[in-house]
DNA sequence: CTGCTGACTAAGCGCTTGCTCAGCATGGTG
DNA sequence: CACCATGCTGAGCAAGCGCTTAGTCAGCAG
């Protein structure tokens, strides 16, 4: 269905040497395709219990509860987020070409994982409190990076903005909002679409392209 | 709680002679609150009913079902961006003005109906099929629209874009995303949004500002 | 007054939900 | 062989869901 999508924020799983039953790992991926297409509380259990392979119960061997599923696929895609940004952002080239990176990845990311994004993105308000506090977390993290960056290239002179936080809004909000329109069916790959993207947002931030 | 937001889209029932009770109407607005906060699937008919100050059976009264809520106010949501879309796109100036006006009106729209945007662009697989189908061709209609601009921007010689259909899908996406984040409580009006909207709009679509 | 209408409620029906639990097959270990 | 931990199932419980039903009551025409 979605070519390869949650393996990579699973790396220990996808890897080899992992204590978690590869049960566990396909009602994950269950989950994320359910809550993905149907949002969390369309979803049933026996949803994504059937879609593994399984009876209702079986989900309770892996999984304290349907909220914790979500809690773990919100979490683990957030890291991953933050992971990819951080790297982007923290490069040593000269600002306007760390941005470029970083909308590029940031932006294939939103098309590549649309199901975990879309579960990330849109899907917060059903999270347990103590969950989305990480989470919340690691928003404000993700969104200190890209402002960081911007206000480096303001200060080299390469970018030009009046509101760093308005540019930053702009900049995460269009990688964001792929998760939510991106099909398999569109007919840029996630790489086009990323360089099309940072080409787009170099020029918002005022960068000579 | 959230300031004028969906009177504007049902002006027969904001301004006098309307046959429709006024309970209807509150059950409506009850619904935009329920389904932006909560979600659709989240929210119960006991839910929009209290909150409407009735019992769960008056619902019924007024509305078919739980989903023709739905239906309706994502319909009339539908209907009122497009609306507002084709005012700026179709006005006499020339292209880089209509775009700076789109945008302003579309992105301050978003941040001021944010309950009614979140509905109508994140609750969209919660409709019944056959008012799926009007949504959708609204919807497309609007992309319509801002291609269509963009490419007379291009025609003029005052934009330069290597897709048009991507950049359209962009603009697009940064006014829709803002009913997402915007709060009461951001720092920004929804019209001095829309303003840095349109200025960040018109560089990235290679408009000399 | 009578007779009727339209907005509304209290009660609850049939069904689905998230989740539990007793029990079963399997396979490694003494 | 016995023993037991592990992974799982079939059956089902309590709660809550969308929606219906029977009936109440204010308002109004005659």
């Amino acid at each position: 269905m979605t070519s390869t999508p949650i393996a990579d924020l699973w790396p220990t799983l996808s890897g080899g040497a992992d204590t978690r039953p590869e049960a566990a790992y396909r009602l994950l991926q269950a989950a994320v395709e359910s809550f993905a297409e149907r949002g969390f509380h369309a979803t049933t259990t026996r949803d994504i219990a059937t879609a593994a392979g399984m009876s209702p119960a079986a989900l309770y061997i892996h999984y304290q509860s349907k909220a914790a599923l979500l809690a773990e696929i919100s979490q683990a895609g957030h890291a991953a987020t933050l992971t990819l940004v951080r790297a982007a952002a923290g490069g040593p080239e000269e600002p306007a070409e760390r941005m470029r990176r970083l909308v590029e990845e940031f932006t294939a990311w939103h098309a590549r994982a649309r199901m975990v994004g879309r579960v990330v993105n849109y899907e917060l308000h059903a999270l347990p409190e103590d969950a989305y506090a990480v989470v919340a977390a690691l928003r404000l993290d993700i969104e200190r990076e890209v402002s960081a960056l911007i206000e480096a290239g303001v200060a080299a002179g390469v970018f030009q903005v009046s509101e760093v936080r308005t540019a930053a809004r702009a900049v995460t909000s269009l990688g964001i909002d792929v998760s939510r329109w991106y099909t398999e069916r569109s007919s840029e790959t996630p790489e086009e679409l990323g360089r099309r993207y940072g080409e787009l947002v170099l020029r918002m931030l005022g960068a000579r392209v």
